[in-house]
RNA sequence: ACGGGCGUGGCGAAAUUGGUAGACGUACCAGACUUAGGAUCUGGCGCCGUGAGGCAUGGGGGUUCGAGUCCCUUCGCCCGUACCA
């Protein structure tokens, strides 16, 4: 995954995923395979933009010196990247595209029939000669039947508004995530707990009109799709509990009201999963928000209505959560009409039906449902068993689906599966309702009131929107002097001198979305150049997809499935040729913080005193404070107390006690920030121990999937690798020691392990492992002596996709041409080399095999031929030659070549 | 509450399908070479025991010739979602 190219530069934990693809890139390399392993920048963002508001710089150039700081840091560590291939989203160049892929969402619909997206122009066309009844689109709920006539006859305007409710992406007024502290509508996944991700600023709802991205018509597509990738099952879960598909079915309850007025609604439709529990309602629940409760509220019941929607209106988000247990609710005095058995139901407010998700309506089942259960106790109205294997009615809920149904009607003495089907079918006969696929996925808001971000190629006329034309894209941002909304509230696009299309048509202000330029870069790697198209046909259908993604799993519901969306769409589109964009997924653990504590004397504080500072184990004797001290000051956990003194002015006469002649500091796990002194940045690492150590090292701190703290206590192992490697090519006088001989049997053993290991274990992915087979291998061959070209030559390849740096100069050294060690040359595994192997035959216990027993080749007596009963073979050698040990190994049998 | 994952020495961790648990690295201890060492090399290093040996993968139980690995149960931790009908 591609950075933002943030002010701070680098941090340790950025290199990780790429130090990984680069080990992968460079290993198939090896391999003889052509790899494409390209580095870019997302480079629109929220925090340049902060930066200009506060300063007046232009936030091209805050990015643009990023950038160049990112891309300094990233050469030297060393990654083997095509820099010919880099793309930037906020270069027009580049943006042109996503605002070129952004037109073709606006100009298709999405067809349930061809299940994919297809022309709006089809559409039209199909409107002209039968209207829509016969269409089979997803479009707005509200979308009117009409017929071809109908259309005809309709005004431009009309139909433009009737198209906006198919296209795949739509201005729409809509209840929206606002942040007053960032100026801007947050999409779903950039809230947490109800404060903005970023910032941590609060979020309140708002209606506003906004661009709109159709990705429900992908819920099903992108739920499919999860089979198909190998990505980690937590992912994949997050994603389908994100979309939240659930089966059910839609009924129509008809309201029945003692005061109906001209809005009170007739019917209230409900969406349940378990619409077998219908005879057992005995009450109705909607959401306090919905604008239909005054209507159905009676004269009698409009005090006590009143009071509570205002009580839920003025409860915060926290305190909504944090209350999630107590019961409350309200009667509006009016009924349903349960339509299966006329049943007269209360119409309940409570808060905790949801005005967002289904109809914000739903039919209260206390013997089935542990929340109806707890409304009904609450409120004394009737639970009704509906099954006979339900019991303890009186304590809780059962929401088991076992056993015949009772007080039921038509599905009496039924199973679960037969009434579900009944009751659907009765449903969709009488018309009072369907089966119906719920998703709790939203449409997908697509605007910023933003500066920094593409311009939506978009003009309005008559309060309208249109497309620009193709061939005026990019539509390039506009300069502007300040980067704050305009007096007006408009975003800062309205201060834009003469930014109307044509001179005429205001364009729209609002521009895209961070996630509007990452859901498709992988696409441009493949062609970054090209002007005509987004990227080739021939070179995309040659790479096709990602193979390896890697990167943090904070995506799962918004890059990861945004990006999904948009390649699904592309896919439609006959663009790309593969349904899902990155096949193997691995989520990088977070690398946390590892804070240094000193402990102050808090005697030692005052005028004219010098601080002194009490060492970690020894600070329960005295009165401390804790003091967060810069980790660049701390090496395994002992300051560096000269640095210490020159580290801040009050510390200068600092005085210090000891432990064993040592200062040893407290540690802590917590995020990295300036604050607690604890960002290591790779830069000083590789100043110090360079480049190889620093990625050797982070590949050897654990599995890559796995959170740790950054922990540089054992950098110097991976340090001293290097070192270790370098002494088996030069002695101790700094002499060049590698001579032109033939390889031991042992040396080839000792090698072809290695070769063994490190193939296998980065097949799998287990960076970690590889660098502990590396570092065996040199310390055999350092313990043997060996300074043979042919197996050091052999070495270097293996250990160049970590220490790509050293590699390159020991093959130099080795007589070989500069920049050819890339080239199809993994060396070959000879299992011949592993002298040592084991034999294994099987032993029968009662005539049945139930194991092997193994034992050393050269410990095999002559006369032994294979085939021969176990039993006798260990006799023999027993006989032949005592055994230091005995393996048994039963159901196993290793094929070894002697 | 639900979903996903995890629990192994002082620490980071290995153990690919059940097959010699703790590889490798750190830290620590001892020794060698050294004016010196934050260099290098050698040896030791899970726990109990002088020893032979015994006990050990959060706890308890099970399957198996054999369990860190599989099953049940329980405790603890991390991540995600949160009244989704």
């Amino acid at each position: 995954m591609f950075p933002y190219p943030s002010g701070a530069g680098l941090h340790v934990g950025h290199p990780l995923g790429y130090i990984a693809t680069d080990i992968i890139a460079r290993y198939k390399r090896l391999k003889g395979f052509n790899v494409l392993h390209p580095m870019g920048f997302d480079s629109f963002g929220l925090p340049a933009e902060q930066y200009a508001i506060q300063t007046g710089q232009h936030p091209a150039i805050t990015t643009e010196e990023n950038i160049t700081t990112y891309i300094r840091q990233l050469k030297q560590i060393g990654f083997s990247y095509d820099w010919s291939r880099e793309v930037r989203t906020s270069d027009s160049k580049y943006y042109k595209w996503t605002q070129w892929i952004f037109m073709q969402l606006f100009n298709h619909y999405y067809d349930k029939e061809a299940n994919k997206a297809l022309k709006i122009a089809d559409l039209i066309e199909k409107f002209t000669k039968e209207g829509n009844k016969s269409v089979n689109a997803v479009c707005d709920e509200d979308t009117p039947v009409f017929t071809s006539e109908e259309w005809n006859a309709m005004s431009e305007f009309d139909q433009q508004s009737i198209l906006l409710k198919y296209r795949l992406t739509y201005p729409d007024e809509s209840v929206v995530n606002w942040c007053p502290g960032l100026g801007t509508v947050l999409a779903n996944d950039e809230v947490k707990d109800g404060v903005s991700e970023r910032g941590g600023f609060p979020v309140e709802q708002k209606k506003m009109k906004q661009w709109a991205m159709r990705i429900t018509a992908y819920a099903d597509r992108l739920i499919d799709g999860l089979n198909d990738v190998d990505w980690s099952d937590a992912l994949k879960e997050q994603q389908r509990n994100w979309i939240g598909r659930s089966t059910g079915a839609s009924v129509r309850f008809s309201v029945l009201t003692p005061n109906p007025q001209p809005l009170t609604p007739k019917n209230i439709e409900v969406f349940t999963t378990r619409v077998d529990t219908i005879y057992g309602v005995s009450f109705m629940v909607i959401a306090p928000e919905l604008e239909s409760v005054p209507f159905l509220t009676t004269p009698e019941q409009k005090e006590a209505v009143e009071e509570y929607v205002k009580w839920v209106a003025s409860r915060s988000e926290l305190d909504r959560m944090s209350e999630v247990k107590k019961v409350s609710g309200v009667f509006t005095g009016s009924y349903v009409i349960n339509p299966f058995n006329d049943e007269k139901v209360p119409i309940y407010l409570a808060d905790y039906v949801l005005a967002g998700y289904g109809t914000g309506a739903v039919m209260g089942v206390p013997s089935g449902d542990q929340r109806d259960w707890n409304f009904a106790t609450h409120f004394n109205l009737p639970i009704i068993p509906i099954l006979d294997a339900q019991k303890e009615m009186e304590t809780q809920a059962d929401n088991t689906k076992e056993g015949k149904y009772i007080n039921s009607g038509i599905i009496n003495g039924m199973g679960y599966k037969e009434a579900t089907k009944t009751l659907t079918t009765y449903l969709e006969e009488k018309g009072i309702g369907k089966g119906k696929i719920q998703y709790r996925l939203r449409n997908a808001v697509f605007s910023r009131q933003r500066y920094w971000g593409e311009p939506v190629p978009v003009y309005f006329k008559h309060g309208l929107p249109y497309l620009i034309v193709e061939s005026e894209l990019p539509l390039e941002l506009p300069v502007i002097d300040k980067y704050l909304p305009t007096e007006t509230g408009e975003p800062p696009l309205g201060r834009a001198e003469n930014w109307k299309y044509k001179g005429e048509y205001e364009y729209e202000l609002s521009t895209m979305p961070g996630w509007a330029g990452s859901s498709w870069y992988w696409y441009r790697y493949m062609d970054a150049q090209n002007e005509q198209e987004f990227a080739s046909q021939e070179s995309i259908n040659y790479w096709k997809a990602i193979d390896l993604y890697i990167g943090g799993s904070e995506h799962a519901t918004g890059h990861l499935l945004y990006s999904r969306f948009w390649n699904k769409f592309l896919k439609d589109l006959g663009l790309v040729p593969e349904e899902e964009f990155a096949k193997k997924l691995i989520n990088q653990g977070m690398i946390q913080g590892r804070s240094n504590f000193v402990y102050r004397v808090k005697s030692s504080v005052g005028e004219g005193k010098n601080p002194i500072f009490v060492s970690y184990h020894l600070k329960d004797q005295y009165e401390t404070t804790s003091i967060h001290v810069d980790v660049n000051m701390v090496n395994n956990d002992i300051l560096d107390t000269n640095a210490f003194k020159n580290w801040r002015e009050d510390f200068v006469n600092a005085e210090f006690i000891l432990e064993a002649g040592k200062y040893v500091c407290g540690v802590e796990v917590e995020k990295m920030s300036k604050s607690k002194y604890n960002v290591v940045n790779p830069d000083i690492l590789v100043d110090k121990v360079g480049a190889d150590t620093l990625r050797l090292y982070e590949m050897f701190l654990g599995p890559l999937e796995q959170a740790k703290p950054w922990n540089t206590n054992g950098i110097d192992g991976s340090f001293r690798f290097i070192k270790k490697v370098w002494r088996l090519f030069y002695d101790d006088l700094g002499n060049f020691k590698v001579k032109d001989e033939a390889p031991t049997p042992a040396e080839l053993k000792v090698l072809h392990t290695a070769i063994k290991k490190v193939e296998e274990d980065l097949e799998r992915y287990s960076f970690n492992t590889v660098v502990s087979t590396l570092m065996i291998c040199v310390n055999d061959l350092g313990s043997l002596k060996c300074a043979k070209k042919a197996i050091l030559q052999e070495l270097v390849i293996l250990m160049s996709p970590y220490t790509p740096h050293i590699a390159e100069e020991l093959w130099t050294l080795l007589g070989n041409d500069a920049g050819t060690i890339s080239y199809a040359s993994f060396p070959k595994f000879n299992p011949g080399y592993l002298v040592e192997a084991n034999f294994e035959y099987p032993i029968s216990i009662n005539g049945k095999v139930r194991a092997n027993i193994s034992f050393p080749t050269d410990a095999l007596p002559a006369d032994i031929e294979a085939g021969v009963l176990a039993n006798e073979i260990v006799q023999k050698w027993l006989e032949g030659k005592a055994p230091k040990k005995v393996i048994v190994v039963p159901k196993r049998i290793v094929n070894v070549v002697p």
